[in-house]
DNA sequence: AACGATACCGGTAACGTTTCCGGTAACGTT
DNA sequence: AACGTTACCGGAAACGTTACCGGTATCGTT
């Protein structure tokens, strides 16, 4: 660009620069034990002199250990992997590790299996030492380090995976409302193609059924976990003949479509609509009134798998491939008894 | 993991298998166009057989170009760099380009800078052809590739910045205030290091005298841009023997935080208090009353940012080195004429 | 005084890829 | 028939680093 391109200054550099090897700069950078303090203090001086950093691609062909993983995500545009690379990121923080993320774009492009597997392989076959992928779409993954799924799309993977109780929150947040007398719930479902949508449907089916509700299938409407379609589940609910006088969401995004719905037609959440949602993400408490919803502690799942990977990556084994994370109810003021 | 630990498949494999060159194979892999169709054919089909990933370690080592561009950003905890992740990653794929992701921790600690540097060549020095930093610390970086900062901390910077225009954007929203009646206007600033915080707090008093309104220090606050310090901020404020009828939050989440206060002392928002916000991120709108607040447009500056390092890694240069962003007023519901 | 142990250091070979240079075969042109 | 051109391909070097092995002082022990 500017000037002269200005070479990079290597380990090479450096060794010739304070006398010494590259093999004893090389020790200095990694700690390594067999130096000499003073030759220690000569090259790190030098090093900062020069303003030399390694660099990682020749580091990591070389090397066995990189202490940096990695975080395949889906499209950065949703909250539930920005919570998920939130609790990522911090555990990150507490361990000596680096963490080097890689977004794939919307998972229902095409595209974005591919990507998902080709991002696996290209991380960790050089710069990470194994990776975490969030909703993964695939079930088996080409690759020899150790990976771990947080809410994989589809059930029996291959790999050690974090999941939460989403047919038991699910329960948690009907069985809520039908304690409050409610007794015709929609439900705005989630993306058919992902497993915990699934879960959460047979949750709310259970829950039905087993305080002796007739399952009406007209309450059941097909939404895809965006907030736009949720507006239209809602509106298609609220349009009924008879429509419900709750509804339960599959995750918190619809139900923030549905405070819209509500508001075209007139009515006002908790008095004429209760509405429960899935997930607690932070907006869950801002919105107007407070939003009940399953609170899925997003942030613990990231924060469990990054911990899985790294015994993994330290050589240990797992006790349970698969780790449940726990819900619970939590309650606001989108609801309200009736009767 | 499981059974022998799976050798990685190289180029050489691949050569072997499909009976080349391992020259012939990477032409194949760069799509060069010296090749013929059926070798190209047979290659291809070798690859997909044996599931060959390049080695992003090896390749950045030997080639110039990677069509990689990082991004570093400082705590994944905070919305804003979150929302300008959102615009560089819509960017970046719309273009042929990959994205990787460096976050460098909490920029308040001390070796927050001391990882953005660090994490600069490390990304440039190998794997990507240029870096984005957001709100970066540094005036200076040690490095021959490109690097454009969004809203960087300090002034004069030497690398091409995208910036928004803040001060202008604090008039915007005092004035609209001073249109309503108020006269008493508290502000709650931003993080006293940093230079959109300080461009802030002059708007706020530019505003204030041109319409010849005395400047009272006790209604100017010390805040850092969260929700807590926005809370105990307006606290503050409000228990004033003559507290302000509008308050002026730095950032939204100051303004969040005031929200709580108002509750706490039993003032509702518009009636009692007018509140408005700095950023316009999503949860500006889902609050209630809906945040009134000046839009920085951030995912647009994440976006323009993107395509400044692309021009310049292209060799194109900028037209500017530094890009002001504009600011609007957005009017929701927080604010109310007063008399 | 001789020897083994220890502390410290350097040379060299990889790692997997792309670039550079060159080479062969086939074909068209004079 | 000889030559130049084109299309295709391969060998070897290089990128910057770490692992492996071996070497030389120094020091304590017998």
């Amino acid at each position: 660009m500017q000037s002269q391109p200005k070479r990079i200054v290597t380990i090479n550099d450096v060794a010739r620069a304070a006398g010494v090897s590259v093999t004893t700069v090389s020790r200095v950078l990694n700690d390594k034990d067999d130096v000499a303090f003073d030759t220690y203090q000569r090259v790190q001086k030098v090093i900062d002199e020069l303003g030399y950093t390694s660099n990682l691609a020749a580091r990591s062909m070389r090397s066995t250990k990189m202490n940096v993983i990695g975080l395949i995500m889906p499209d950065a545009g949703e909250p539930f992997p920005i919570e998920v690379l939130k609790g990522v990121n911090s555990a990150v923080a507490e361990l000596d590790y680096d963490l080097i993320i890689y977004t794939c774009g919307d998972i229902r492009k095409h595209y974005a299996a591919d990507r998902e597997k080709k991002f696996v392989s290209l991380l960790t076959n050089s710069i990470t030492d194994g990776v975490i992928v969030i909703t993964p779409a695939a079930k088996h993954f080409s690759t020899h380090a150790p990976i771990v799924a947080v809410d994989p799309n589809s059930g029996n993977t291959e790999y050690p995976a974090v999941i939460s109780t989403n047919k038991e929150g699910a329960m948690l947040a009907v069985d809520y409302l039908i304690a409050q007398g409610h007794r015709r719930i929609g439900f705005i479902s989630g993306r058919s193609d992902l497993k915990s949508a699934e879960r959460r449907l047979r949750g709310y089916q259970e829950s039905l059924a087993r305080a002796g509700i007739l399952l009406d299938q007209s309450l059941i409407v097909q939404g895809d976990f965006t907030a736009e379609a949720g507006l239209n589940c809602a509106r298609q609910l609220l349009n009924l003949p008879q429509p419900p006088t709750a509804i339960f969401a599959a995750n918190d995004q619809s139900a923030f479509g549905a405070y819209q719905a509500a508001k075209e037609v007139g009515l006002s959440i908790p008095e004429d609509l209760s509405l429960v949602g899935f997930d607690n993400i932070p907006d869950a408490a801002l919105v107007y009134p407070g939003l009940t919803t399953i609170d899925q502690s997003i942030r613990e799942m990231g924060k469990m798998a990054t911990e899985m990977l790294i015994k993994l990556i330290e050589g240990g084994s797992l006790e349970k491939k698969v780790v449940k994370t726990s819900t619970r109810l939590v309650i606001r003021e989108s609801c309200k008894a009736i009767n």
